[in-house]
RNA sequence: GGGCAAUUAGCUCAAUUGGCUAGAGCAUCUCGUUUACACCGAGGGGGUUGCAGGUUCGAGUCCUGCAUUGCCCACCA
């Protein structure tokens, strides 16, 4: 007996000293590790002042996985971790913060101070989201942890800024943009959401000029109606052919407004007729910009009316709408009003009203002249230098890339970086040098990374989308163009993000490194799906069915969480995870343990073995189970090449539970061999280290006679070829067979496991075994009775004295019913070899293992019908 | 409206890309506390792979249509 190990491993004991073996290990460092080879993986950063969610989770696992893996493998493993600033989102946290404890608004502070303490605030949260990353047990290189906003990092992103301002790639544009009054910014499209809400159709007579006639327009916003510049319908709509080209009196306002058509109108809503206002919806502006319409600002930032709206100037967008439809009614131009669905715009953040407004900010061209982002990443994209877990997200990203439209970059928030762009107006004497271009800007713009020298010049107040910056997150962490680390680790090998995110920010990255670093930012780009509850709802707090992955760490240990967000997960599909399916991780997590507590316990001078001989390799036991174990992982090594992590992980659990465990380690109990025990633990140790960190490296630990050496810098296995024997396969697979043959006839006849048989053994092998793992007596073969019932295999065959206890009847019965089901396989197997479309068609192996099948088919017929005889003859 | 994905045992999912009798876990039923493990072991039941066609020697896998569900994009005056 070895030493005392407990039954059970208790996780939340030993995963803290673990990672913290780790850590002072420096080994996540990859400067520590010699090797000409290396991997690399950029973490995506999660919000410095968030809490860890199950994405996170899923991804970090993914990550650390493959990280392992290929730094066993014998890789310098990069895994970078960082942390994002998240603009917006940050901002109206830490503002609501400061009003709920200090009672005032970010402008009280200003906004170096304001900066300054939200700075403050997210290092600060950053250390707990920290403490979070490493509860996973993720191997990064913590030392080179980035924030977005560190000075490095800004650097990187400001300068792309003004090289492409150089390259003729950024302008300051009048656009149509979504704009929240609440935050007081604007968005892009993807940070706004849609909801269904319930809304009104109004329908409103404009009158026609010199006429008695109407044209009627419907229209869910009537309060933009201040600023209409024209009434548009389709040019074949022959309802309003006539109306074409006359001019309609606005009410209210009595603009006078032309009539035109245009071929965007669908001429069966409403009444087919629109009114058109260039300068608050996101239609009616390319109409406008079509037709050169005038744009008519009638609702600010803050959405209330302009001094353009007349007397409705500063009533907020809902009083003006109840008072305009008022005075309608009062003029007798308003009809009736229909009760629609209609599809709000909402800010992603705060949840109010987007307003479009007409805003003066900094684009980015996607396909400039002298450098198309966009036609850069397609080609990269469909030219497959990149690889898609799952392949089929390509296309998305292709077709995504294909719609892509000048991308708004600048954001009116304090919290980002700051835009690299100063003005001033021009000195009098400069304006005369421009030669009456009346076009020419008054002001004078200068971009740079440095400010300008000079006086009057004020920087641009606006800050960076918060995609402009993380879309370089592949290179800016690195030390772009000339650090070490860049020259060393980029390209990056491996990325890993939610699929939610796939068009966003991985296409993002694709552009903007391809125009900075002239190559991908990584080879493989792997997608996680989004992780459900039970009943396959999403996990939100409104629902309260969120599960919180630091609980189920504490529960049921890191690795078993670990396994429930990988196992039986393929890339880019969803997934369901509730606590039943943690628990049955946990599970294995202590059958895993228990296994290597047999073998280190059951002997006293136990070690592992990195070697064996065939030599050592005596029984058919122990040559079946080392052929497995190759086979297994050789199997295991080719998935995790093809990142297929569920694959692998599958597998593996299927050679430690079913082949070692089940049967391996119950033979081992009668002949022990502790060369090939210590052998296979510390291949399986080594195995499911990438998967289950924290137990395989405590179980090591105590494996191990020398206590210093870490698992996880140990050498992946290799697969030893000369040690797989079909033979002891076929072998085995025939011994099994006889085992699980007697205990079906004890569960026929319903005998107690415990309860031991005598039998008679006729021609069978690994005698002692069969008794151990069937529970039988062997008795001398002179003492037969005369009735049996008799045991058969291909190879091996006994018999048990249960006579006492057979149905005949019910025992014919099952035996015909085995040999009809044989006797169909047989010709249906037999059929396919006469046909001589798939001997020719079929591939050499197929047809072989074809042949082979049938004549197992045809040996296992006989040994029924020879059991047949036997019954007939009780 | 356009696109994508999914539909396999009661539930959650696989099936190595068209080839061995479609497999696991959970749940369920029977039996059992054999000194690694009851967070366990042995055994059983449970499937017309959503529906209808097609291609093929062979289809869960490929093609067409339909149905249901989910996601993304666009539109919603």
């Amino acid at each position: 007996m070895g030493k005392e190990i407990p039954k059970q491993y208790i996780s939340s004991e030993s995963e803290d000293i673990i990672y913290e073996r780790w850590e002072k290990s420096g080994f996540f460092n990859p400067d520590n590790i010699i090797s000409a080879k290396k991997y690399c993986n950029v973490l995506p950063p999660p919000n410095a002042n968030g809490e860890l969610h199950l994405g996170h989770a899923s991804g970090y696992s993914v990550m650390d996985i493959f990280g392992r893996y290929e730094r066993m493998s014998g890789k310098k493993v990069l895994l970078l971790p960082g942390k994002d600033h998240a603009g917006i989102q940050t901002q109206v946290v830490f503002e609501k913060k400061i009003r709920d404890e200090r009672g005032i608004g970010r402008h009280a502070l200003g906004r170096v101070r304001f900066y300054k303490e939200s700075y403050e605030f997210c290092k600060k949260s950053s250390d707990y989201m920290r403490g979070q990353e490493k509860k996973l047990g993720i191997s990064a290189d913590w030392s080179r942890e980035k924030f977005t906003l560190d000075s490095d990092v800004t650097k990187v992103a400001l300068e792309t800024f003004v090289k492409m301002y150089g390259d003729g790639m950024i302008y300051r544009g009048r656009r149509i943009i979504n704009w929240c009054p609440h935050c007081g910014t604007a968005l892009s499209d993807v940070e706004v959401l849609h909801k269904e809400e319930d809304g009104k159709l109004y329908y409103i007579q404009y009158p026609i000029k010199n006429s008695k006639e109407f044209i009627v327009v419907a229209t869910t916003r009537p309060e933009t109606m201040l600023g209409d510049a024209a009434v548009a319908v389709h040019p074949k709509d022959k309802n309003y052919f006539n109306f074409i080209g006359k001019t309609a009196i606005l009410p209210l306002q009595e603009r006078e407004i032309p009539i035109i058509a245009d071929r965007r109108i669908d001429m069966d809503f409403g009444t087919g007729a629109v009114k058109i206002t260039p300068a608050h919806d996101p239609v009616d502006w390319q109409i406008g910009k079509t037709h050169k319409l005038p744009e008519h600002q009638v609702i600010n930032e803050e959405a209330r009316i302009t001094r353009l709206g007349g007397k409705y100037k500063g009533q907020n967008v809902l009083e003006a709408r109840k008072n305009i439809l008022e005075d309608l009614a009062k003029l007798g131009l308003l009809g009736k009003e229909e009760s629609v669905k209609i599809s709000k715009s909402i800010c992603e953040r705060c949840k109010s009203a987007i307003e479009p407004l007409i805003s003066k900010q900094w684009f980015v061209k996607v396909d400039a002249e002298k450098y198309s982002l966009k036609q850069e990443a397609l080609k990269a994209v469909r030219g497959g230098k990149i690889n898609f877990y799952p392949e089929s997200l390509r296309k998305i990203m292709i077709q995504w890339l294909n719609n892509l439209e000048d991308w708004c970059i600048s954001r009116q928030i304090w919290w980002g970086h700051r835009l690299p762009v100063w003005q001033k107006l021009k000195a009098k004497s400069e304006k005369l040098k421009v030669n009456g271009n009346k076009k020419e800007s008054k002001t004078e713009t200068y971009v740079g990374l440095e400010p300008p020298k000079g006086e009057d010049w004020i920087q641009d107040p606006d800050t960076f989308d918060t995609w402009f910056s993380s879309g370089q997150w592949a290179y800016s962490t690195l030390g772009y163009p000339d650090q070490l680390d860049y020259r060393k680790y980029y390209p990056t090998d491996m990325m890993v993000m939610g699929r939610d995110i796939l068009p966003f920010w991985a296409s993002r990255m694709i552009m903007l490194s391809l125009y900075r670093t002239k190559k991908i930012p990584f080879k493989n780009l792997y997608f996680t799906g989004l992780i459900r509850d039970k009943d396959g709802f999403k996990m939100s707090k409104s629902r309260d069915n969120g599960i919180n992955p630091l609980e189920m760490i504490k529960k049921f240990g890191s690795d078993a969480f670990r396994l429930s967000v990988i196992m039986n997960v393929s890339p880019g599909q969803d997934s369901r995870l509730y606590e039943e399916k943690i628990e049955s991780f946990r599970n294995f997590i202590t059958k895993l343990w228990n296994i290597c507590r047999y073998a280190i316990q059951t002997d006293e001078n136990f070690t592992l073995f990195e070697k064996i001989t065939r030599r050592d390799l005596k029984t058919l036991a122990e040559k079946w189970i080392i052929s497995e174990l190759e086979e297994t992982t050789k199997a295991v090594t080719d998935l995790l090449k093809k990142k297929n992590i569920s694959l692998a992980q599958e597998r593996l659990r299927k050679f430690t539970w079913d082949d070692f465990a089940d049967w391996y380690i119950e033979i081992n109990k009668l002949e022990n061999n502790p060369k090939v025990l210590g052998y296979i633990v510390d291949k399986i140790l080594k195995l499911w280290h990438p998967f289950t960190p924290f137990v395989t490296e405590k179980i090591y630990s105590l494996a191990k006679k020398d206590k210093e050496k870490l698992l996880m810098m140990e050498r992946w296995p290799r697969s030893e070829k000369k040690f797989v024997s079909q033979k002891a396969k076929e072998d085995f697979a025939d011994f099994k067979e006889l085992v699980i043959k007697i205990r079906n006839t004890r569960g026929n006849y319903h005998i107690n496991p415990g309860e031991t048989i005598v039998a008679f053994s006729e021609k069978s092998g690994e005698k002692d075994l069969i008794e151990r793992l069937a529970k039988v007596k062997f008795l001398a073969i002179a003492d037969v009775p005369a009735k049996v019932i008799h045991i058969k295999t291909r190879k091996r065959s006994l018999s048990l004295d249960i006579s006492h206890l057979i149905d005949v009847k019910k025992e014919i019965a099952a035996i015909e019913a085995e040999m009809a089901n044989l006797e169909k396989l047989a010709q249906k197997t037999e059929a396919m070899l006469n046909n001589q479309k798939f001997i020719s068609g079929a591939a050499k192996e197929v047809v072989d293992t074809y042949r082979m099948k049938l004549k197992e088919y045809r040996e296992k017929i006989v040994v029924q019908l020879g059991l047949l005889k036997n019954l007939y003859g009780l």
